[in-house]
DNA sequence: CTCTAATATTAGCATACGCTTATATGTTCC
DNA sequence: GGAACATATAAGCGTATGCTAATATTAGAG
């Protein structure tokens, strides 16, 4: 448990040093996640892969398909061609999506990754709020 | 091994119906993922508020103090206050914060929706790719 | 009841983002 | 070889987004 003892006064405070018990996180001091600069962006990239409608729809169908060739998508999602394919190409990219070439197409399926994220975004979903 | 028999040729196609035994995904046949446009859209707001580097930090400073004030996230996150306040009740909106009044200042805790999030995203970062 | 601190809210703006359209790459079939 | 298909890539553009700065709200102190 972390206890903290100073709180920001400065903006020309009058030092009042009111101290009592505060067994919680007190007022105004930094508090600090434990990730490296790194690990944040890496998160965030993540994130913002699965963050765009069509790009989460797309994962969706592949993780719901096995594996899934893009024409298929197409047919799923009514975006343009080179939408999917950038949204593919960014899943892909996060470590979100395999791709798999047979002859002039592409198969497309979910790794653990993606895996384990949807099931836990599945389960939040229904965690009263 | 997945074989595929079917190719897409409609764009005017001529009423080909070869649907045989089709054990995978075909090409070019529609697939689903099981959600319903609500759910897509409850999932798209969860990320969204997520997948923000304000945002992200905000919520992992908050899942890693405890129970924190505002003033102490401005400390740490170097935006303005009023980006700060933005960030939070839009993570709060969306169910991943939990706000308390105390006296002129609010505290602000994650909600377990939050730390299942935050525990699998830590979880599958280091997912080898 | 005023003054100030803590937070929330709003307006406005610069940037980032996702889409479409067009074009390039790669593959099969003739 | 060339035509047609499946996908990828690039350019360009309209919109959404997150920030700052300014203002409003709420609460405690005197």
């Amino acid at each position: 448990m972390l206890i903290l003892e100073f709180t920001k006064m400065d903006r020309g405070a009058t030092a009042e040093t009111g101290e009592e018990g505060r067994d919680s996180a007190a007022c105004c001091t930094a508090v600090e996640h434990g990730l490296s600069a790194d690990e944040v962006a890496a998160d965030l990239e993540l994130l913002d892969a699965v963050g765009s409608g069509t790009r989460y729809e797309a994962l969706q169908c592949i993780a719901a398909g096995g594996e899934v060739c893009v024409c298929e998508i197409e047919a799923a999602l009514d975006v343009s061609q080179g939408a999917i394919s950038q949204a593919l190409a960014r899943l892909t990219d996060v470590g979100l999506l395999d791709r798999r070439k047979e002859g002039r197409w592409r198969y497309y399926a979910s790794t653990d990754r993606a895996d384990r994220l949807l099931e836990t975004i599945e389960e939040v979903r229904s965690v009263d709020e």
